[in-house]
DNA sequence: AGCACA
């Protein structure tokens, strides 16, 4: 049915493994914000369950989010397209997200009935709602590619979740480093509205009051990739 | 703080 993403409906991973008793936390709090260096381990080591620890905070957050709202692949109109994974051109299919999504939604597809449409919030959207939300606040030190693997993992929950799009900028800051743009397309402004909503003011490491926030707003611009540009009342 | 792509 839906993408291999959404594979918590089989229940071959009821719950994730607490830490594995591994490592401690104290391994990833590296002085000098550094904090995703051990955020997402390179492509090399997998089979390693330790993202368990990093991704409880981020299951959190979304938790209040997913009992109430309409998380779901299905009825989300075209949820059956796979989805390419937008800029890294090919689709995320790391085992450990997807038993770790499974921890959460799981709970809620079992549960739950997760038949909403989709994009139905309770709350109007902003009149300058657009198709495209516009990230800023995430860590300079990131690399390009760890910025487009946080996105992806943050935001393709989202229903109508379409792509991320990273975009190269020069600092103003003279001699700062080039910044990166994020870009995340919706299917229409409702759906960008909730993942607004839901993420804004999300920090990467709730332990850590200094790390990074993401701020979330609509692009200003959103131009004919977002649909057409017409939006608002008529 | 910063808003690009078609």
């Amino acid at each position: 049915m839906a993408d291999a993403y959404w594979r918590y409906g089989d229940g071959r991973q009821p719950a994730i493994p607490p830490l594995a008793g591994k490592r401690s936390r104290s391994d990833y709090d590296l002085p000098g914000g550094h904090e995703f260096a051990g955020y997402f381990p390179r492509d090399d080591d997998r089979g390693a369950p330790r993202m368990a620890r990093d991704t409880e905070s981020i299951g959190a957050s979304y938790d209040r989010y997913l009992r109430n709202a309409q998380i779901s692949s299905f009825g989300g109109g075209e949820s059956g397209r796979p989805m390419t994974g937008g800029m890294t051109g090919r689709p995320v299919e790391d085992p450990r997200i997807m038993g770790i999504e499974g921890m959460d939604l799981s709970m809620a597809g079992k549960g739950r009935n997760m038949g909403f449409g989709g994009g139905r919030p309770e709350k109007p959207l902003p009149s300058d709602a657009s198709n495209t939300l516009f990230v800023e606040g995430l860590p300079a030190n990131c690399k390009r590619r760890e910025v487009s693997r946080i996105l992806l993992y943050i935001f393709r929950p989202f229903v109508g979740f379409r792509e991320v799009r990273l975009v190269s900028k020069d600092s103003r800051h003279p001699g700062g480093e080039p910044l990166v743009l994020c870009f995340v397309d919706f299917g229409t402004p409702a759906q960008a509205a909730t993942a607004l909503d839901a993420l804004q003011g999300y920090k990467f490491d709730e332990h850590d009051r200094d790390s990074a926030d993401i701020r979330l707003q609509f692009a200003r611009y959103p131009g004919p990739r977002s649909g057409g540009g017409s939006r608002g009342k008529r």
